[in-house]
RNA sequence: UGUCCCAUAGUAUAAAGGUAGUACAACAGAUUUUGAUUCUGUCUGUCGAGGUUCGAAUCCUCGUGGGACAACCA
């Protein structure tokens, strides 16, 4: 029985324009600018676009917004398709608004023959002081009614180079006493003697955001032009453009973008992190960038799922990292194999037990798959969790302590008989002897414990790189924050273990997949791994239960 | 001292004039060879004041609060 799932607003406006006829299949767009990685923030805007498109028998386009030579670069766009299709998503139609080129420029042409644009020879200063301000109109200039030949003319010499960077701009013939700010005759074209990515040199004027994005929609016949809030004043000039040129009346929706608690999202800043070298680069676990969270564990799915949860709607929010997270961990608690990892090892000795005998256990890959097992070796010694003891212990603590009892998971129950320390009053070794009879699946023991470990072999033991990860930022809303975002980075936010131990077999593991390492935390492996020399992410911690009270 | 957008538990998001619901978080308890999982329960909400109506989270007015807008960026 499906559950009935309520509609976002969009989805709303979707099914009115289906039911009433006035279109037959809608077509979305994901429209980015090549101009950095893309983070959880478009993966809203993706899933929300090419969601739409599937629930609706649509389609979508990828198009790159390539209006700006200066800040462009193949690598990105290389990057956002890897994005895309790793997220599960597949595009109809890949397109350029650099594709358009030679059509915007028949666009301009046009409103200049209707007196509706003009060639404005201003420098930038000049043109943003006569806009005015909000609550004050802007003043028309000299070159606001030059004729229609005089601007075709320039308009002209202004594509064939004629003209440096910034003598000349054509701006559109709207109202510089409008009440909203972008209507006050918006720059159409500026001159950019820059190579394009795409276009090379064949162009040394480039369109306007403005003057390209809802032209691109309607030349794609997009049907619903999705896009952030803070696009809201730019629909009435979306629309008076379109009005104008009499072409294909693609409409806007804006909607909230996504924030999220301890993180930033804005391109700018996280530019700035990957160049002043706060973290190794764009795909570095702790970027909310889809290649970090795919370095770091992260599947598409559960990105999705997350998407799906948070909702679509018109207020700003800041979401809580914490939903993220479960989604993972729910994903990962179905399919991550269990191993036994040690990554602060102190050694647990078993006195009682015969140094020479190396013992074949079993335990279970999954919990909830009692037949999923795999064998295990376990001897007289073996590594443990420094954090697993207490010399003294505080309430309610279930682990070792001077003759108290646990279970070394999927093996013996042990007790606590010693323990000895270094100079320095660290901890060296933990002695114990186990319980014959408390052997996993044949236990006769009758001894109930309330703890369980997990352990290591430390006669075949692995080693492995573990990096551990926590928030980038100490505070929620680093960018909320007075002063400089970067002052509220983590200083914490990257633990590396240089040896930890680990089930041998986990040597031989593939690439992509991922474990929950008991009692640590789900872990997958990073691509700086070598043969000999794994190196493991962890992906998320475990939920915790325990937290120590003082006293 | 302008225009536009927005306002529902801690955080998000539903309820299209008719029982304020769901998820995450938090907190209890049960189960557990992971202090995980699972299960059960608890907690907390319609920004304010008027109005329309038999009835308002929803419609209207006025406040209040938050956000956006003055790049040859997108």
């Amino acid at each position: 029985m499906p559950e009935e799932k309520s509609l976002n607003f969009i989805e709303e406006i979707i099914e009115q324009d289906l039911s009433s006829g006035k279109y037959e299949r809608i077509l979305t767009r994901f429209p980015p600018e090549p101009n950095g990685y893309l983070h959880i923030g478009h993966a809203k805007s993706i899933c929300l676009n090419f969601g739409l498109a599937r629930k609706y028998n649509g389609r979508t386009n990828l198009r790159f917004d390539d209006t700006n030579p200066v800040t462009e670069d193949v690598e990105y766009v290389e990057s956002i398709k890897e994005d895309i299709r790793w997220l599960g998503f597949t595009w109809s139609n890949e397109y350029y608004s650099s594709d358009y080129f030679d059509e915007l420029y028949l666009f301009a042409v046009k409103l200049i023959n209707k007196g509706l644009a003009y060639v404005d020879d201003s420098p930038s200063e000049k043109i943003a002081a006569d806009k005015g301000t909000p609550t004050e109109p802007g003043k028309e200039n000299e070159y606001r009614n030059r004729s229609v030949e005089e601007n075709l003319r320039l308009f002209e010499d202004m594509k064939n180079g004629k003209y440096k960077d910034g003598e000349k701009v054509l701006r559109a013939k709207i109202d510089m006493a409008h009440i909203n700010m972008l209507m006050r005759d918006p720059i159409m074209y500026r001159i950019k003697h820059a190579h394009h990515h795409r276009t090379g040199d064949k162009w040394c004027i480039y369109p306007m955001y403005d003057f390209a994005h809802g032209q691109s929609d309607s030349i794609e016949h997009i049907t619903h032009s999705i896009c952030t809030l803070e696009f809201v004043p730019h629909r009435q000039l979306y629309d008076w453009f379109i009005e104008k040129l009499e072409i294909f009346p693609s409409r806007q929706y804006e909607f909230a973008r996504l924030n999220m608690t301890y993180t930033v999202m804005s391109k700018r800043r996280l530019l700035q992190l990957v160049n002043e070298k706060f973290v190794s680069g764009w795909d570095d676990p702790r970027m909310p960038t889809l290649s970090g969270f795919r370095r770091k564990g992260y599947t598409p799915s559960s990105i999705r799922t997350f998407c799906d949860k948070i909702g679509v709607a018109k207020r700003d929010n800041l979401i809580d990292i914490s939903l993220l997270e479960f989604c993972i961990r729910e994903e990962l608690n179905e399919t991550a194999v269990r191993v036994m990892a040690v990554l602060n090892p102190v050694k647990l000795i078993i006195d009682n037990y015969d140094e020479n005998i190396t013992e074949e256990l079993t335990t279970e890959n999954l919990p909830n798959d009692p037949g999923n097992i795999r064998t295990i070796t376990f001897s007289k010694e073996l590594w443990i969790e420094k954090e697993d003891f207490m010399e003294v212990p505080v309430k309610k603590w279930f682990r070792l302590a001077p003759g108290q009892m646990v279970r070394l998971k999927s093996a013996y129950i042990v007790r606590c008989e010693s323990f000895t320390k270094d100079e320095e009053g660290n901890l060296t070794e933990i002695h114990c002897t186990y319980i014959p009879e408390s052997r996993s699946h044949n236990d006769t023991s009758n001894l109930k414990v309330k703890g369980t470990i997990h352990w290591v072999n430390a006669k075949t033991a692995a080693t492995a790189e573990v990096r551990l990860y926590q928030r980038l930022f100490t505070v929620e809303n680093p960018a909320a924050e007075e002063g400089d975002f970067k002052s509220f980075i983590n200083p914490d936010s990257l633990t590396i273990i240089k040896n930890a131990f680990i089930e041998p077999h986990l040597q031989h593991a593939e690439k992509g997949a991922h474990f929950q390492f008991i009692r640590n935390g789900y872990f997958c492996i990073d691509k700086d791994s070598k043969p000999g020399a794994l190196v493991f992410n962890r992906t998320v911690t475990l939920k915790e239960g325990f937290k120590p009270k003082s006293d």
